[in-house]
DNA sequence: AAGACAAAAAATGAATGCAAAATGGATGGC
DNA sequence: GCCATCCATTTTGCATTCATTTTTTGTCTT
């Protein structure tokens, strides 16, 4: 039998000690959960794909009842789903299942705009800015990779000023759901987007620096609803990246 | 022992055959976790009281096995919280939980307004006319309860004519966190704000008909954030409802 | 050879068992 | 009399086991 599960790349077997980040999780189920979860995340799944429990249980070298807890979790999240006698399968997305994903950040997004501009420290606003002109530099020299991320950490840096640690949950929920599609299709923005991105992003950092929050909340609307739409673009143009592959058993 | 379960109240044991809604689940699991949830909801356990899972065990009749899986998701809601080797204790909200929760739902309809005016129908857009008529019966005669029915009916359907499952599922999470806190602290709309609320709905159902979204998301926050006042004031002034209820045994 | 049926194998769902941790109470020291 | 410590009991976390359901495989019939 074909794994849906590569044996190549990290092994999630290891106790996961010493990783940097700010996941510390005593139960051998929370363990297992951030593991997973990072695992799917990552597109390391394919789409639809069957995951027996077994193979992930010898894969982490644990018993089935913490997975399948686990499990629950992630499919209560939206990443994966459960039928009923026949196993987890990753969530095949739909486009308008992408679509309504795109959305909801939109709304998300919007949201925290409007609450950053009532709670946004100068330090904060400064900090923003630094990133704003960082995306530039990326931008003219043509870096997506760099533009990408730097654009990622301005718009995180929007949510954690708005100073709301559920919608930031909340948000890092959704945009892991999404992430998994981008890691899956390979998302590359198009270029032609980019000069308009910028510009829209000009106009978010004027709307911060006045803490015109309703203002901002329809840009950053519009601005989320302008990436869906290439996004989005982008996977009927070009479906073969992943997310209309057929399952690899099933 | 004293329980936090009282023995009162809906005996949730039976195999719930035949409840009216649209909700089946062929697994045990799925039906605990149902019913668990709207037990919490419902406000029948206070909040922070520990939870042994036995004793939900015996309640339901089942094994801790499906309770687990169903608890796990629970903590994942964000109804309860899980602490390691120490069980299960519905979900303390402080007054800043509470804030946080009321924006992110406003954040939340707001965008459902947006999205509405992209999609909705003139039936629908209708039959909000005519609940919101309704609505204002039961502000003319003093009646709370229908008011606060008919109120949530057309949040309802504004989240309904937004076209999106993906917010609506996200929507009713968070609305449920809410309600659970509405139960157990008894509630009630102050009745000075009742005037400005019929207010703010003309506007909603005004710019509804516009089809204006931007303006109607503006409208739509502010309204919720009304609310939010009014209903954090509540319980500052009435905390002994059972936000700050000490628990029964931990 | 293709399809249908049946038995075997495997996978899932739930219950039980067992070790570790926590809780509660009794005992002893100060 | 009060507090710390130790032990019994309870409770949790995980592994294992049992019962169904699904999937596969093999055979038989047409």
């Amino acid at each position: 039998m074909k794994s849906a599960i590569p044996e190549t790349g990290v092994p999630i077997t290891q106790p996961a000690a010493g990783n940097g980040s700010d996941r510390q999780e005593a139960s051998l189920h929370g363990e297992i959960l951030l593991r997973l979860r990072d695992y799917v995340v990552e597109g390391n799944i394919a789409e639809g794909a069957r995951v027996p429990e077994r193979q992930l249980c010898d894969m982490l070298g644990i018993s089935r009842t913490p997975l399948r807890e686990a499990l629950k979790v992630l499919a209560a999240e939206g990443l994966i789903e459960l039928l009923p006698n026949r196993g987890a399968r990753v969530r095949r997305l739909s486009q308008r299942d992408l679509e309504e994903l795109f959305d909801v950040m939109a709304g998300l997004e919007s949201l925290a705009g409007r609450l950053a501009c009532e709670a946004i420290t100068d330090e904060e606003t400064a900090a923003i800015e630094r990133l704003h002109y960082e995306m530039y530099g990326h931008y003219l020299h043509r870096d997506m990779h760099g533009y990408f991320q730097t654009n990622q950490q301005i718009h995180e840096s929007i949510v954690a000023a708005a100073r709301n640690e559920t919608l930031k949950t909340t948000y890092a929920n959704f945009a892991g759901r999404i992430r998994r599609v981008r890691y899956s299709a390979n998302f590359a923005r198009k270029r032609q987007r980019w000069a308009e991105a910028m510009r829209e992003h000009e106009a978010i950092l004027d709307a911060l620096r006045r803490r015109a929050g309703s203002e901002l909340s329809d840009i950053l609307f519009q601005h989320l609803r302008n990436k869906r739409a290439a996004a989005i673009d982008h996977l009927v143009e070009a479906p073969e990246g992943g997310l209309e592959t057929t399952p690899q058993n099933g």
